[in-house]
DNA sequence: GTCTATATAATGATAGAC
DNA sequence: GTCTATCATTATATAGAC
């Protein structure tokens, strides 16, 4: 992908560029972060960050991949293992992301603006969503094959992954603009609410309110 | 809020910096564009456009003002008069908002960077999402009261109204990343499949895939 | 690997003539 | 109102010394 160091401080040296530029990019928005304030923070002179990197896309597209890494560890997906959780456990995997999102969060808010800007960076998003999005389809048709889920035809189905997904990916950046600073429990909640009622009265660990009285 | 005009012919040139700075966003992305690309793409000079806007964020925050009128004026409130919609007539709104969203798409992108970056356009934006929240959380108050939603518990209509939003806010710019331009359709089918199951069966329009069997 | 120095270009913004 | 002219500032990126 980028650059190889040959030693250990270097490695260091590229891993400070990294952490410099999240901080920033957190802190301030990507779109007012040039490359000079990455190097000043990361204590190396703004001539020494082109060694490492080509310019501060690739500088996103980096920590958009340890995003991908982590989200990925954290799952135990993307060495094409298929996910099988219960719907409970898919929501406690999704609020253990949320400190994700949280170390990230300038990616949460800028995402859109960035693949807009970078085709490179566009690529691979839109490539890890449809793997995304295909591991929690797979998932969710296994949900219904055991009854987990009511009977729902596939365009249901992708509807509803569709959905769940797009709360998913935006609801970190929407709370934070409530001042308090958005809580995992927040997620969950909006995601429950919408599988809640496809969930069957026994295969759900949270009781359906689509029961009949 | 703004300079106010003497003339229709200067009216004129403040729209037309208008006009050009909404295509040029839409089409590069707000923080890629400059004040210089606007003016000339306005056919007017860089120092002209300064008696108009003070900087680029005043731009910014009149073209959303115009879209939140726009908007206004499609759902007939903002005069405080609370919306009394069935939920197929509030779907079908929403559709043709959507052309509203591509006409200001690059708010659907970079609305939450921009949000970031200026405190002033984050004040207009909250009160404005928080008095939606409100008028959309009555008239889902006045279905349940009667019967066209199930009974449910006033927090549970609140994280509904909240998931409903979110993906009215969202999907618009996230169906771009799909090539195919996105279509009204794809928005309400999501926002359908979530609010389906809580309609009642004789109460909402679309049958409730929730009725047991 | 890292620095200093610098080239090149663009930016936001203002002053003053018309 | 609109223009031209211009400013100080800042950004990206490279060259070459160490």
């Amino acid at each position: 992908m980028s650059r190889i160091p040959t030693t250990d401080g270097a490695r260091r040296t590229r891993d400070r560029v990294l952490n410099a530029a999240l901080g920033l990019f957190n802190q301030h928005g990507s779109a007012a972060v040039t490359t000079n304030h990455v190097a000043a923070r990361a204590g190396i002179s703004p001539g020494n960050l082109y060694y490492w990197f080509s310019d501060k896309d690739e500088i996103v597209r980096e920590l958009y991949a340890q995003l991908v890494a982590e989200y990925d560890e954290l799952w135990g997906t993307g060495d094409g293992t298929p996910v099988d959780l219960t719907p409970d456990e898919v929501l406690a995997r999704l609020a253990e992301g949320a400190a994700l999102s949280g170390r990230y969060a300038f990616l949460a808010r800028d995402i859109l603006g960035l693949l807009h800007a970078d085709p490179l960076l566009e690529a691979e998003y839109t490539a890890v969503r449809a793997r995304r999005i295909a591991e929690f389809t797979d998932l969710a048709r296994t949900w219904r094959a055991r009854g987990v889920i009511r009977a729902l035809d596939d365009a249901t189905v992708a509807d509803l992954v569709q959905a769940l997904w797009l709360i998913a990916e935006t609801w970190f950046a929407f709370g934070e603009l409530d001042g308090n600073r958005a809580d995992a429990e927040d997620g969950t909640r909006l995601l429950r609410v919408v599988l809640r009622p496809y969930l069957t009265p026994d295969g759900g660990i949270t009781r359906s309110t689509c029961e009949q009285p």
